[in-house]
DNA sequence: CACAAAGTGGGGAAAAGTGGGGAAAATGAT
DNA sequence: ATCATTTTCCCCACTTTTCCCCACTTTGTG
C-alpha cells in the first residue's frame, strides 16, 4: 500500500526522485503510464498486468482493442531507478502531465501517481468539509447495504 | 512487452534506427510486415508465428485462406539491422505506411509499430480525457466483478 | 549536537541516433 | 558475355542524449 503526499523537485534532467517510503514498495519491472486527469501512474508488476486483464475483459471490438493497446503500452516506459532513488521523466510524459520544475507524488494504494503543482492543488487537495462530506456518504451507503 | 513511443528519423535511405529499448528484446528472426490501419508492424518469431496460427483457427474458406497467406507473407519481410541498430524500410512499405523523413516508433506488448507523423497523431495519441474515460471503464469493470 | 539518510545538482564518459562515402552485388541493356 | 547503372550494405564520422558518478545541501533521528 503507498501513502502520502511529497513535493519534489523536477531538474533541467527530468529527474525526479520518488520517496524513499514509496520506493522501498516499488519491485523491479514497475511501469510508469499515463493516467486519469492528466496525471501520470506507477504501477507495480502485478497491479500492470491486472490493469492490462481487466481492459481485456471489457468487450471490445478488434480495433478498439487496438487503439487501447496503442494508448496503454506506447505512453508507458519501464521504471528505471539510478543511484539516488531517481527516474527521468520522458519529454512525453513530461509534457502530457504539465510537469516542468517541481511534482507531486502521491501514494494511492496500489499505484503512485505525479502531478503537476496546479492540477494536484484543484484536483487532490480537499478541504474538511469534503472530507465531512465524503466520509458521511461512505457511512450512509454502508447504512444502507447493512440492512 | 515493448513499451513506449519513439520519433525517429528516415533517411534517404529508408534506413530507420529502432530505439534501442526495444530492439534488445528483439531476437533474430523477427518479421515486418504490414498491420491493421496502415502501419508496419515488427513481430518476434514466436508473435509471428502464433499470429499464423491464429489465423488458420478462425474459419475461412479455402479461397480466402489462401488471400490471407498471400497478403501476410507476401507483405512481410526479415527483420534485418545494420551495426548502428538500423532497419531498412522497403519502398513499398514505406508508400504503404505513407513513411517519408520521420517515423514513430511504438511498442505495443507483444509487437512494434511504425506509423507516420498524421497517423499517429490521429489513431495513437490521446488526450487526458481520453485516458480518463478509459480508466473510468476499467474501475467500472472491477466494481461489478468485486460485488 | 552529531550523525545518518534523503534529496538535489552538475560534469563527463558512454551509448544511441544520424548522415554520408564507397565497395560489393544485383540488375539491365548492348 | 561485357559493360554501365542502380541498389544494397558495410564502414566511418559526427552529434545528441543518456546515465553513471561525485559532491553538496537538507532533513530527520538518536
Amino acid at each position: 500500500m503507498f501513502l502520502g503526499t511529497y513535493r519534489h523537485a523536477v531538474d533541467a534532467k527530468g529527474r525526479l526522485a520518488i520517496p524513499a517510503r514509496l520506493r522501498e514498495r516499488l519491485p523491479e519491472g514497475s511501469v510508469i503510464s499515463k493516467g486519469a486527469e492528466g496525471c501520470l501512474r506507477i504501477y507495480p508488476p502485478e497491479e500492470w498486468t491486472r490493469e492490462q486483464g481487466e481492459q481485456r475483459l471489457t468487450s471490445l471490438s478488434p480495433a478498439e482493442a487496438r487503439r487501447l493497446a496503442r494508448m496503454m503500452f506506447g505512453a508507458a516506459r519501464e521504471c528505471e531507478f539510478d543511484a539516488q532513488g531517481r527516474i527521468v521523466l520522458s519529454a512525453d510524459h513530461r509534457s502530457y502531465a504539465g510537469i516542468s520544475s517541481t511534482a507531486w507524488v502521491v501514494g494511492v494504494n496500489n499505484v503512485i501517481e505525479i502531478w503537476n503543482d496546479e492540477d494536484w492543488r484543484r484536483i487532490g487537495e480537499a478541504t474538511p468539509e469534503e472530507y465531512t462530506r465524503v466520509q458521511d456518504q461512505v457511512a450512509e451507503r454502508r447504512r444502507s447495504i447493512d440492512r
